[in-house]
DNA sequence: CCTCGATATATTTTT
DNA sequence: TATATCGAGG
C-alpha cells in the first residue's frame, strides 16, 4: 500500500491532523495553510491505512464548489472513483435525507424546494391575503425574521405568544408562512436544514441508523456553522468522538446570516475528549503581508489565538494609495493592472476587492475603457433568471400541482386572459377549502358561474399542464424541458420584448434545454432512485443555483466582494474603499462584535494576496449621489508602518492618518512638461504631450504617441524621459 | 394590458 | 446616483 502519496506532501502539523486515531479533531487552519488538503488527506488516509470504507464517511461543505472540488481531490489521491462516499453542503445532504425519508418527515414525495427568491414571492403574496400593509411589513425583513428562527430551530408552533404587538404579528406571519408551505409542498433552505434536524430528532431508528453508518464525519469551514447546523452534527456524533472539523475563527465573516463562531468554543466543551491542531504556516503570502495580516487581526478579543508565517521571503510592501476621489482611485487600479500586464502579468492573477457591490462601477468604467477584460462576481446566476425561474416553474407544477407558488408565478405568464378577478376567486375557494390554488381552479370551472371567457381561459391553462404531463411523460428530461419552453408561450412572450433583452432571455431558455441534456442525474444516484429525474433536475436548480455570469475562458481582472473572496488566492490584490464608514461599514462600528466581523474581512480580504497587496482609499468618495469626505479606515492604522509603502508623494512620508496633506509636493514636475513637449516613454515609445491635470501625485499628461496612440498617464509612474 | 413616471432605497451571500 | 418596484392612466 502506498501511503507515501498522502504523507509526503504534508508538514508536520497537518501530518498530525491527518494521521491521528479516530478523535474528536478541531483544526484551526489559518488562510492558506492547506487547509482544504488536510480534509482530503485525513479522508484518504482514513480510507486507504484505517481500513474505513468511503461508504462509512461523510464529508460536509457550505458550498457546492468546496463539496465538488474535494471530491475531485480525493477521487485523484485514491486513484478510484468514491461514489459511495457522502460528501456535499448542509443544505445538499439535507435534501437527500429529506427525499429519503419524505414520510418519516410529513414531506410529499415530490415537494419542492425553493431559493430565497422564491421565498420572499412566497411571503409577499401571503402578506396581501393577510391584507396587511407591506410598507409596514418589509418583506425582507420578514424574510430574515422567518429564516433566523429557522435557522436557531425555532418553529413557530413553539412560540409563545407575546403582549407586544409587532412581535406577536411577526409570528402570525411565520405561522402562515409555515402553513403555506406545508399545503404547498415547498421547502426553503432554512427548512431544509431544520427539517432534516427534526427527522434525527424525532426518528430515533433513522438517527441510530446514520450514526451506524457513518463512522467519520468531516466538516469543513466549521466557523460558519450556525445553530441547527452544529445541533445536526452534534446528534449524528455525540459520544462518538468520529467528528473532524476544520476551520479558522479569525475568518468567521457570515455572523451577520447566523454562523456561530461560538461553535468553535462550544465544540470543546461538547467534545471533551477532543484535540486542538493549529495550522500557522502559510504557503501562500509574503512575509509583509503576513505580518501585517498578524497586525491587524490581533486587535480582535478572545481569538483562539493563530499567527501565520511563511519560509518564503518578506516580499514587497504593502502599497497605500491615497486617492483624491473615487475616480483616482479606479484609475490608480487600472494603471496598476495594466503595468502588471505588460510586464507579463496575467490578468486574471489580478483582483480588485471591495466591500460593496456598488463601488464596482468606477473600477468596471475605467477597465472598460482602458479595454481591458474584467469579470464581476455576484451577479444574478443563471437558475435565478426571471425567464429561467418561469419555465421552471411549468416543470414544478407538473411535478407537483400543488406547488402553489409556481401556480402563482406562471398562470398569467405569459398572459392568458386570466384577470385579476379570476385569480382573486381562485385564492379565495383555495383559502376557504384549504386546498391548493390549482384545486382551487377546478371547483371554480366546476361551480359554472365564471364569465365565458374566463372559465375558457382557465380550462386552457390547466389543461396546457396536463397536456404537457402527459406529452412528456415518456420523454427523456431535455426533451421535457424542450417541450415546456416550445408550448408554455415564453418563447413567443420574449419575442414581443425588445430586441435585444427578449432575444437573450430565448437563449437562455435554450440553454436551459442544454442544461437538461447535459444533467447527470447518475451522479447522486445511490440515495436518489427513487426520485424523477425531473425532481433531481428541480432540486439541483434550487440548490446550486449555477455560475455566476461571465465565463472563465477569457483573461480577465476579478472583481469581488470580499465576503465572496473568501477561500480565492491572487498574486495581485487590490483592497480599495478603505475608508471609515465603508470599510467598516457605517452600520458596524458602534457595535464591538459587528467590528471584529468586519476586521476579519479585512484580514480576509488582505490574506487573499500572494505577492502584491495594494491598499487604497478615497479623500473623497460620491456615493449615492453624495459627495463624503471619510477619513481613512481605522484598520489601516492597525498595520505598522514598517509594513507600508505610501504612493502617494508627498513632502513628508509618515503614517498615513497622522499625516497632514500638504499642498507641497515632493513631486514639481508640472514645470518640467509643457503642450508640445516631446517625451519617450519605456513602453510606448516616443510622444507629444497633448494635455494635463491633477497636481503632485495627482498629475495625469495626457500623450499621443507615435505606435501607441494617445494615452493618459500617470506622472508619478510613467517615468517619462523629456527628449 | 402595457407604459410611463413617481417613489423608495441602497452592506455583505450560499444554500 | 442608479435601480427596482408600484400605481395611475391610456
Amino acid at each position: 500500500m502506498d501511503i507515501t502519496k498522502i504523507i509526503d506532501p504534508l508538514n508536520d502539523s497537518q501530518r498530525l491532523a491527518v494521521t491521528a486515531p479516530s478523535q474528536a479533531m478541531l483544526v484551526l487552519a489559518g488562510a492558506g495553510s492547506g487547509k482544504t488538503r488536510v480534509l482530503v488527506h485525513r479522508i484518504a488516509w482514513q480510507i486507504q491505512v484505517e481500513g474505513v470504507s468511503a461508504h462509512s464517511i461523510l464529508a460536509v461543505t457550505f458550498t457546492n464548489k468546496a463539496a465538488k472540488e474535494m471530491r475531485g481531490r480525493i477521487e485523484d489521491l485514491l486513484g478510484i472513483p468514491a461514489h459511495t462516499l457522502w460528501i456535499g453542503t448542509f443544505h445538499g445532504l439535507a435534501h437527500r435525507l429529506l427525499r429519503r425519508h419524505a414520510k418519516q418527515v410529513k414531506l410529499p414525495e415530490t415537494f419542492q424546494v425553493m431559493d430565497s427568491g422564491d421565498q420572499l414571492r412566497v411571503i409577499k403574496r401571503l402578506l396581501t391575503t393577510l391584507n396587511l400593509d407591506d410598507a409596514k411589513w418589509p418583506p425582507r425583513q420578514l424574510q430574515w425574521y422567518i429564516n433566523a428562527q429557522k435557522d436557531e430551530g425555532i418553529r413557530a408552533r413553539y412560540m409563545a405568544a407575546t403582549d407586544d404587538m409587532y412581535q406577536r404579528q411577526m409570528l402570525a406571519i411565520y405561522r402562515a408562512y409555515e402553513a403555506f408551505c406545508d399545503r404547498s409542498g415547498l421547502v426553503d433552505f432554512a427548512e431544509l436544514l431544520l427539517r432534516a434536524h427534526e427527522l434525527f430528532r424525532e426518528n430515533p431508528d433513522v438517527l441510530e441508523f446514520y450514526r451506524q453508518r457513518f463512522r467519520q464525519v468531516h466538516v469543513d469551514e466549521f466557523q460558519d456553522t450556525n445553530t441547527i447546523q452544529y445541533a445536526w452534527l452534534r446528534l449524528l456524533t455525540d459520544g462518538k468522538d468520529n467528528l473532524f472539523v476544520v476551520g479558522d475563527d479569525d475568518q468567521s465573516i457570515y455572523g451577520w446570516r447566523g454562523a456561530k463562531i461560538e461553535n468553535i468554543y462550544s465544540f470543546q466543551r461538547h467534545y471533551p475528549n477532543h484535540q486542538i491542531i493549529k495550522l500557522e504556516q502559510n504557503y501562500r503570502s509574503t512575509g509583509n503581508i503576513l505580518k501585517a495580516a498578524n497586525q491587524v487581526i490581533s486587535m480582535n478579543d478572545g481569538r483562539m489565538g493563530k499567527e501565520l508565517w511563511t519560509d518564503s521571503g518578506d516580499g514587497d510592501l504593502i502599497s497605500l494609495y491615497a486617492a483624491f476621489n473615487e475616480q483616482d482611485e479606479a484609475y490608480f487600479v487600472v494603471e496598476r493592472i495594466r503595468a502588471w500586464v505588460n510586464e507579463g502579468g496575467a490578468r486574471s492573477d489580478a483582483a480588485i476587492l471591495y466591500r460593496s457591490n456598488a463601488q464596482s462601477r468606477q473600477f468596471e468604467e475605467k477597465l472598460m475603457a482602458t479595454g481591458t477584460p474584467y469579470r464581476v462576481y455576484g451577479g444574478l446566476r443563471f437558475f435565478e433568471r426571471a425567464e429561467i425561474k418561469n419555465a421552471l416553474a411549468y416543470l414544478r407544477l407538473m411535478s407537483n400541482r400543488n406547488d402553489d407558488a409556481s401556480f402563482e408565478r406562471v398562470i398569467n405568464t405569459p398572459t392568458r386572459g386570466i384577470g385579476a378577478k379570476t385569480l382573486e376567486d381562485i385564492r379565495k375557494i383555495a383559502r376557504e377549502q384549504s386546498i391548493s390554488l390549482w384545486a382551487a381552479a377546478i371547483v371554480l370551472i366546476n361551480q359554472g358561474d365564471l364569465p365565458g371567457r374566463a372559465s375558457n381561459a382557465l380550462t386552457g391553462f390547466l389543461n396546457l399542464i396536463k397536456r404537457l404531463t402527459e406529452q412528456s411523460e415518456d420523454m427523456e428530461l431535455y426533451e421535457k424541458v424542450k417541450l415546456v419552453v416550445e408550448k408554455s408561450g415564453l418563447v413567443e412572450l420574449y419575442k414581443k420584448e425588445k430586441m435585444e433583452k427578449g432575444e437573450e432571455k430565448i437563449e437562455n431558455l435554450e440553454e436551459l434545454v442544454n442544461a437538461a441534456r447535459l444533467f447527470d442525474f447518475t451522479q447522486d444516484q445511490e440515495s436518489e432512485e427513487n426520485l424523477s429525474e425531473l425532481d433531481m433536475f428541480l432540486a439541483h436548480a434550487a440548490l446550486e443555483a449555477g455560475e455566476m455570469q461571465g465565463d472563465d475562458i477569457d483573461d480577465c481582472v476579478q472583481l469581488m466582494t470580499l465576503h465572496s473572496a473568501k477561500g480565492l488566492e491572487f498574486k495581485l490584490v487590490f483592497l480599495v474603499g478603505m475608508e471609515e464608514g465603508l470599510f467598516p461599514s457605517q452600520q458596524s462600528v458602534d457595535d464591538a462584535g459587528r467590528l471584529e466581523e468586519e476586521r476579519r474581512l479585512c484580514y480576509v480580504g488582505m490574506t487573499r494576496a500572494m505577492l502584491q497587496l495594494h491598499l487604497t482609499y478615497a479623500e473623497s468618495r460620491r456615493l449615492y449621489g453624495r459627495e463624503s469626505y471619510p477619513r481613512p479606515s481605522r484598520f489601516l492604522r492597525e498595520i505598522p508602518g514598517q509594513y507600508i509603502q505610501e504612493v502617494r508623494m508627498r513632502a513628508t512620508v509618515s503614517h498615513p492618518i497622522t499625516a497632514v496633506k500638504t499642498k507641497t509636493s515632493s513631486l514639481q514636475v508640472t514645470s518640467t512638461y509643457k503642450l508640445g513637449q516631446r517625451v519617450g516613454h519605456s513602453k510606448f515609445g516616443e510622444g507629444v504631450v497633448l494635455q494635463m491635470e491633477g497636481e503632485g501625485a495627482h498629475e495625469r499628461v495626457q500623450i499621443n504617441f507615435k505606435q501607441a496612440g494617445v494615452k493618459w498617464l500617470m506622472l508619478a509612474y510613467a517615468q517619462l524621459k523629456t527628449l
